[in-house]
This record gives C-alpha cells, sequence and structure tokens, in this order.
DNA sequence: ATCTCCCGCCATATG
DNA sequence: CATATGGCGGGAGAT
C-alpha cells in the first residue's frame, strides 16, 4: 500500500507552510481533473481497463476519479502479478485511499482569489463511493479547517491555508484541557489496570475524568474560516469534527508526538461523558479513530506506528505533520485589527446562523445549571463555572468566526502568515487580544458564557507588559493556572486519589516506548532525569509495589472517594458544556480593555480574563498538568515539595520544548503575574515568598499552592534550580504532576493587575473561578488532606 | 485471535 | 415529506 499511496501522494508536497513556499495557487474545478498526476492517470486507466470495469460497472466514463483505483490496479499487476483483482478488495476501498482520491482533486493551496467548491454529488459519482464515506473525509477536513459547509452538498475547500493556524489552535486547547495529564492518567490506570474496578474506577473517573470534562468538547473554530454559512452552524454534535480535532490535539501536546489508539479513545470518551465505561462504546471510538486516522494519514499528518508498553504493542499513531510552534497568543490577533471584526464577528448580521448552536447551547445551559448547584455549595459559586471551563464558552464564540469570513480569510492568512513568520523569526511582544468573549453574552447564559468564551483557548491573554514574553509556554500555563487558580482551593474537599495520580506519571513515561524509533524530538531525556530524582515513590515503586498501594491507596480513596464523590458531584460543576465550539477569539482580542469594560457584566469574565493575561505571561509553570501538578504538588510539596517538583517528571518532557522557546522569549515578570502572586498570597494559597515563576529569570519556585490552607512552609524548593531552570524548571513544574502549581511568580506589585483581579469576580472569592480546573482544583484540595499519607506509605514500600 | 475498518441501517437535521 | 448528514456497530478482510 505504500507504494501506491506513494505515487498517489506525489503531487502533493508534505506541509508546505505558507511561509516557506509559496503557495501554490491553482485550482481545479472539481469536476475536471487536471492534478500532475493526469499523466499516470491516463496511463493507468490504459494498462487497466479490466480492472476497472469490474470494479465499477456504473462507473462511467470519468476519468479523473478512476486514477487512483487504476493505479492500484497496476501496481499490483505489476508488483505482484498476476491476479487483477477482480474485486477491489478491501483495502482499495478503504478510506485513506478515498481520502487520497479525493485530494487529488483539489490543490493543497488553493488561490485565496478563487474558492473552489465541492459538490458531494459530484465526489461521489466521480469516486464512485458512497455518500456516507465522502461524509467521513470531509467531517475530518472540516475539523482541520481545511473545508467548509457552505449549504447542502456544498463545501468550500480551504485546502491547507488555514492548517497552521488550525493547529496552533488546536494545540492550545489541548493544553487548556490538560491532556496532558489526561494521558498521564489514563497509562497509570494501565499499569494499575485491573485490580478494582469500580473503586478506582470511581475515582478516577472522578478525578481524572471529571476533570476532563472540564474540556468538554467543542469545536475549535478559527476566526478567519468561514463557517458555513447558512446551514450548518448549529446542527448536532459533530462528533466525528469533535473527535478528530481532539485527536489531533492529543498529538500536539504530546511529547512524543505519538499517540496511542486506546489511550485517545479513553480520553475522548472520558470527555464526552463521564459514565460509560462501556467496552462496546470503547470499539466504536476505536474505530471512528481509525476512520479519523485514516483521513489524517492521507493528509501526512500522522504516520502509523506501534508502542511498546509493558504488555505488548499498541497501536498508535505518530504525528508527521507541521510542527507546531509553542502557542502563543498572539498571531491571529495582530492581523486582525479590528474591534470591527470582533464586533461583527460577536453579532454578525446573520444572526441566526450564528446562534445556530442552540443545541450546544443548550447543553451548556444544562451543566451550568449543574454547576450552580454544585457551586451553591462553593462559596463563590458563579465565578468557579466561569473559570472552570474555559473550552466550552466558546460556543458562543464560536459563532464569531461566521461573520467577516471574507475579510477574515483574507486576514487570517495573512495574518497566519505573518505569525508564522514572526513566530518562528522571534518571540514578538504579541499584543494580545484580548478575549472578547463577552459580546457572546447575548444569549442567555450570557454571562458565564462570556466569561468562558474568553477563555476561548485561542486567546491568549497576554500581557500588555511588553515583554515578549514568552511565547508559547504561558499560554498553557496561563490556562492551567488560571483553571485552577485559587478558587478551588478554596472549597474544601475531600481528598482525592492524588496518590495514584502521581505515580502514574513518572510510570506512564517510562513505559511508552515508540517502537517506530523516530526520533522524538527531546522527550526521553526529561523522563529519565526525572525520574530519579523524582521521588521515590513514583519511580521506584515496582509493579508489586504498585499494586500494594494501590491496594492500600484504593482502601483509603474508598473512603475518600465515597466522600469525595458526594463532594464530587457538585465540584463537577467546573464541567461545562459539554459541546460547543471553540472559537478563537484572536480577532478579537485587540481590545482587550474596552472589552473588559463590557464584560463587567459578567465578572466573573473579567476576572479570567485579568488573570489569565497576568498569570500567562509567564508565570506559570504548567498547563496541561495543572490538576496534577498543582494538586500533587501540593500535598506533596507541602511537606517535601522541593524534591517533588523537580522531579514530577512528566512535565518536564512535555513543557521542555515549549519551555525552551519560551526561555528565549522569557517573560519579563509581568505585571500580571505579579498581581496573581499578589492574589495567590493573598488568599494564602501561596506562601509569601513564593511566586510563580514564570520566569526564568524570576524564580520559577513551584510554588506549592500550599495548598490552600495548609500551610506550608516550602515553597522554596526548587529555587535551586533557579538558573537553570529557565525552561527546565518551567518544565518540570508544569509537567511534573505537582509540581507546580500554578505558580504564580513572585509577586511583583502589580498592584492595578491585582485590584482586576479581585473586583472582577468578587473578589477574594473569585478565585473559586480559578478552580475553575474543577477537578484539579477538587483534587488538589482533596489531595491535601490525603495524599501525604498515602504517599508516605508509598513511598515506604 | 487480533487489528482494521467497510458497509450501510437508521436516527437526525435540514430544507 | 424528501433529502442530506452522520452516529453507530456488525461483522468480515487483513495480519
Amino acid at each position: 500500500q505504500a507504494a501506491t499511496s506513494q505515487l498517489v501522494l506525489t503531487e502533493r508536497q508534505p506541509d508546505c507552510q505558507p511561509l516557506t513556499t509559496p503557495p501554490k495557487p491553482k485550482e481545479t474545478p472539481p469536476a475536471d481533473p487536471w492534478t500532475p498526476t493526469s499523466n499516470l492517470k491516463m496511463l493507468i486507466r490504459a494498462a487497466s481497463p479490466e480492472i476497472r470495469s469490474r470494479e465499477q460497472r456504473r462507473q462511467l466514463s470519468d476519468s479523473s476519479s478512476e486514477v487512483l483505483q487504476t493505479k492500484h490496479c497496476l501496481q499490483e499487476h505489476l508488483l505482484g502479478d498476476e491476479y487483477e483483482k477482480s474485486q477491489p478488495s478491501r483495502k482499495e476501498k478503504s478510506l485513506g485511499l478515498l481520502c487520497h482520491k479525493f485530494l487529488a482533486r483539489y490543490p493543497d493551496y488553493p488561490s485565496p482569489s478563487q474558492k473552489s467548491y465541492i459538490c458531494l454529488d459530484e465526489v461521489t459519482e466521480e469516486l464512485h463511493v458512497e455518500r456516507r464515506r465522502i461524509y467521513d473525509i470531509v467531517n475530518v477536513l472540516e475539523s482541520l479547517h481545511m473545508v467548509s459547509h457552505l449549504a447542502r452538498n456544498r463545501y468550500i475547500w480551504h485546502g491547507r491555508h488555514n492548517l497552521p493556524q488550525t493547529l496552533q489552535a488546536l494545540k492550545k486547547v489541548g493544553e487548556e484541557n490538560k491532556y496532558i495529564q489526561q494521558i498521564q492518567m489514563i497509562k497509570k490506570r494501565e499499569y494499575e489496570h485491573e485490580f478494582d474496578a469500580d473503586s478506582e474506577r470511581n475515582e478516577e473517573m472522578a478525578s481524572s475524568f471529571g476533570s476532563s470534562e472540564q474540556s468538554e468538547m467543542s469545536f475549535v473554530e478559527l476566526p478567519g474560516v468561514e463557517f458555513r454559512a447558512a446551514s450548518v452552524n448549529g446542527r448536532k454534535y459533530k462528533s466525528l469534527r469533535v473527535m478528530s480535532q481532539k485527536f489531533v490535539m492529543l498529538f500536539l501536546v504530546s511529547t512524543p508526538q505519538i499517540v496511542s489508539l486506546e489511550v485517545a479513545a479513553k480520553i475522548l470518551i472520558g470527555e464526552d461523558q463521564l459514565e460509560d465505561l462501556d467496552k462496546s462504546k470503547f470499539k466504536t471510538k476505536i474505530r471512528r479513530l481509525y476512520d479519523i486516522a485514516n483521513v489524517l494519514s492521507s493528509l501526512k499528518l500522522i504516520e502509523k506506528v506501534h508502542v511498546t508498553e509493558e504488555r505488548g504493542r499498541k497501536p498508535a499513531f505518530k504525528w508527521t505533520g507541521p510542527k507546531v510552534l509553542p502557542n502563543t497568543q498572539g498571531r491571529s490577533l495582530k492581523s486582525i485589527p479590528s474591534k470591527e471584526q470582533c464586533s461583527k464577528a460577536l453579532f454578525p448580521s446573520k444572526g441566526k446562523q450564528n446562534f445556530t448552536r442552540h443545541s450546544s447551547l443548550i447543553k451548556l445551559v444544562k451543566s451550568i445549571e449543574n454547576d450552580r448547584r454544585k457551586i451553591q455549595s462553593a462559596p463563590t459559586s458563579p465565578v468557579k463555572i466561569s473559570a472552570s471551563s474555559l473550552p466550552v464558552f466558546p460556543n458562543t464564540i464560536s459563532q464569531f468566526p461566521a461573520i467577516t469570513k471574507h475579510q477574515l480569510e483574507g486576514q487570517s492568512k495573512k495574518a497566519e502568515e505573518i505569525q508564522m513568520k514572526g513566530a518562528l523569526s522571534s518571540p514578538e511582544v504579541v499584543p494580545k487580544a484580548e478575549p472578547s468573549q463577552q459580546p457572546a453574552l447575548s444569549q442567555p447564559l450570557g454571562v458565564c458564557p462570556a466569561s468562558h468564551s474568553s477563555v476561548s483557548p485561542v486567546i491568549l491573554p497576554h500581557p500588555q507588559s511588553g515583554v515578549s514574553y514568552a511565547i508559547y509556554l504561558h499560554p498553557s500555563q496561563a490556562h492551567t493556572v488560571t483553571t485552577y487558580s485559587p478558587g478551588f482551593m478554596l472549597q474544601p474537599l475531600p481528598c482525592a486519589n492524588v496518590t495514584g495520580i502521581k505515580s502514574n506519571n513518572s510510570k506512564v513515561l517510562n513505559k511508552i516506548t515508540t517502537e517506530g524509533g523516530d526520533a522524538q524530538r527531546a522527550t526521553d531525556e526529561p523522563t529519565k532525569p526525572l525520574a530519579a530524582e523524582e521521588r521515590p515513590d513514583t519511580k521506584s515503586e515496582t509493579s508489586s509495589q504498585r499494586c500494594l498501594k494501590r491496594s492500600q491507596a484504593l482502601q483509603e480513596n474508598n473512603l475518600i472517594k465515597r466522600r469525595k464523590s458526594d463532594e464530587e458531584s457538585l465540584d463537577t460543576s467546573s464541567t461545562f458544556f459539554p459541546s460547543g465550539y471553540l472559537i478563537p477569539l484572536t480577532h478579537c482580542t485587540h481590545g482587550n480593555k474596552a472589552e473588559c469594560s463590557n464584560k463587567e457584566k459578567a465578572g466573573v469574565c473579567s476576572l479570567q480574563h485579568t488573570a489569565y493575561s497576568s498569570p500567562i505571561t509567564g508565570v506559570i509553570p504548567m498547563p496541561a498538568s495543572e490538576l496534577k501538578t498543582v494538586n500533587i504538588p501540593a500535598f506533596h510539596i507541602t511537606p517535601l515539595n522541593i524534591m517533588l517538583s523537580p522531579t514530577s517528571i512528566a512535565a518536564a518532557p512535555v513543557l521542555s520544548n515549549s519551555c525552551l522557546n519560551s526561555s528565549s522569549t522569557t517573560s519579563a515578570p509581568n505585571p500580571s503575574s505579579s498581581a496573581l502572586n499578589f492574589m495567590l498570597q493573598h488568599i494564602g494559597l501561596i506562601p509569601a515568598g513564593v511566586q510563580v515563576p514564570a520566569n526564568p529569570v524570576l524564580q520559577h519556585v513551584p510554588v506549592s499552592s500550599q495548598s490552600e490552607n495548609i500551610s506550608h512552609s516550602s515553597g522554596s524548593t526548587n529555587v535551586q534550580e533557579g538558573k537553570v531552570s529557565k525552561n527546565t524548571l518551567q518544565l518540570d513544574c508544569a509537567g511534573l504532576s505537582g509540581n507546580t502549581p500554578s505558580a504564580p511568580k513572585e509577586p511583583q506589585e502589580p498592584q492595578a493587575v491585582t485590584e482586576n483581579f479581585f473586583r472582577t469576580p468578587g473578589g477574594p472569592n473569585t478565585e473559586p473561578s480559578l478552580s475553575a480546573n474543577s477537578d484539579g482544583t477538587q483534587r488538589i484540595s482533596q489531595g491535601t488532606l490525603c495524599i501525604p499519607q498515602r504517599k508516605l506509605e508509598v513511598s515506604e514500600d
């Protein structure tokens, strides 16, 4: 198949990004195939007439579509020799092949000026496939914004122009969703696997997944990309699209960019619904993932590989697409100027379409309601909600994209290019726009959503401060920080299963091995070192030990869980809306402040923003891990902290890259960060001295979040690394499980900022918002209580 | 036996 | 109501 595919592929080049290569402007009318391979096609046809005839009886004279098939046939003949396979043989009907054919019809980089349209009827006819299959392909392409649904039977082909942006956005969202952590948890479970199902399950589910909920699904939109005008906005869930995006996110956030189907399926399931664990569901998910993987493979974004774990090798895929720069916020924003656009986006005349998503909205509402319940208990309920799920909100946001298509497109593209360039070259200071979330508020949900929206992945808030900030890392961190922030901590939660988590991380890392052998960029290193350093328990544990731990933990946990579960149910509030789209706010960003004012309504939002921006800038350490990180560290750290943070391995690997990048950029201490610190201190989360590490320069001390309540004296722990740290530290913090709590950087005094924080949401109370992470936070808190014990035990073991 | 994943029924969404 | 979409899972080909 490889051979065949190659041939087919020849036409398309691997990722060329606009930057380097000027896009080729060709476009092809759907009907006529021109394609570079046309010659080949002809040859093929000539060669294998028989085959064709057999294959398709109905097919007419269409030349274009058949080519591929014929080609394959030929090859086989050539290679294998004789039998012309009379019938296509399953492979020939594979989605991957079909996708190649489909892609062959359109240029990778269609000229912007002309839009090429895709007519499903034509395609199905020409490719001789059932419509259903085309939907599979198109849905995945849509998730990458390579096409947009215009109307019935009509799609617009964008090609790979949007790919860089899309990937960026997806990466960002992935970071926000803490996928890294989730992956770790899952792996951890694996080893633990079998034993006690229920209790564990619950625990895990609750803890890990619960958190996962936060992420919920949402479709990530691109600003510039057009949304299908009318028809499609709302619609049902689009699970395939969402799944596809999430799947891609997993690659983008994991350090070795390899994701096993099993893990991906579990994560996707977890997000959608906490509850079912069904095996059948799992199988279905796997099937879908194969479908998606086939399309992504055709796009050359991923490649199949196998990972060997303790048990055996498992199917997995490796990212082979373009590298995504570490996130930054800025890119699109810059280009996008205008408020105008934003406004448009927000309030598109079309209106209806925009709001199409009601379904999602509805969900949102539900989730909100739930949250409220939960929140009730909590002091600052409202805030939390908003905070909790960044992504979710997007629903509202999502609408934006629809607007200004044309304008945006052009701009967006340009912007992209610019971004790319900029990003590559240097860390610019990006002006970040702020998310404009609020506008969306119009909807009933209004406030909450809006705030959320702000959260939306895309946007990175960021600091006004001029210093370049670390470009990428921060965002994630920021998210993290934001997310969990202290707020939750405040809440008293029962202990969670923290223990398990931490151990997991380390293990997980170890386990994974890539057979493929490709290099995985940096990954390994971090792991080992970390491991060594890590606390004993994690690494040192042998499997047997683990078991012991587990059992112990379980017992303990069970108790805890029970409590927790109760609480959790409440807590979950943080989770959010199930489906929504994430829209990148990017364009909107510019006017942060202004927006803010608007936002005010939603107090929360404002808070969040502020929080984000500041923290993001530099301080915070890790994104993904947050939950764990924060939590765990806190606990552990409290007593031990120092050691741990560094140890936390996981973080390191992941972040490392980003860190590096960031380092260059480094952020200066931002006001925001300072503010953040301030807040934290205020709240008591952080000890006075500590702070968020944001910049290498500053200290990264992992703050222990001290957990909320607990006193922890530790704080300083890591300082040592300080120097080195720049990158590393951050990484560690982030990656490691616990390491870092969000670290708020140190204190600088950003008075102004601080004020905002407090005020917005309601002052200190707002904190809860941070907790939004929900799970993480909660857990953390829980962790604080319980964990220590366990850990001790474990370590002893 | 396991991995892949095609096929197409049938529920929904859209017009 | 007719179609367009697309969730979903049986079950068969590929290994």
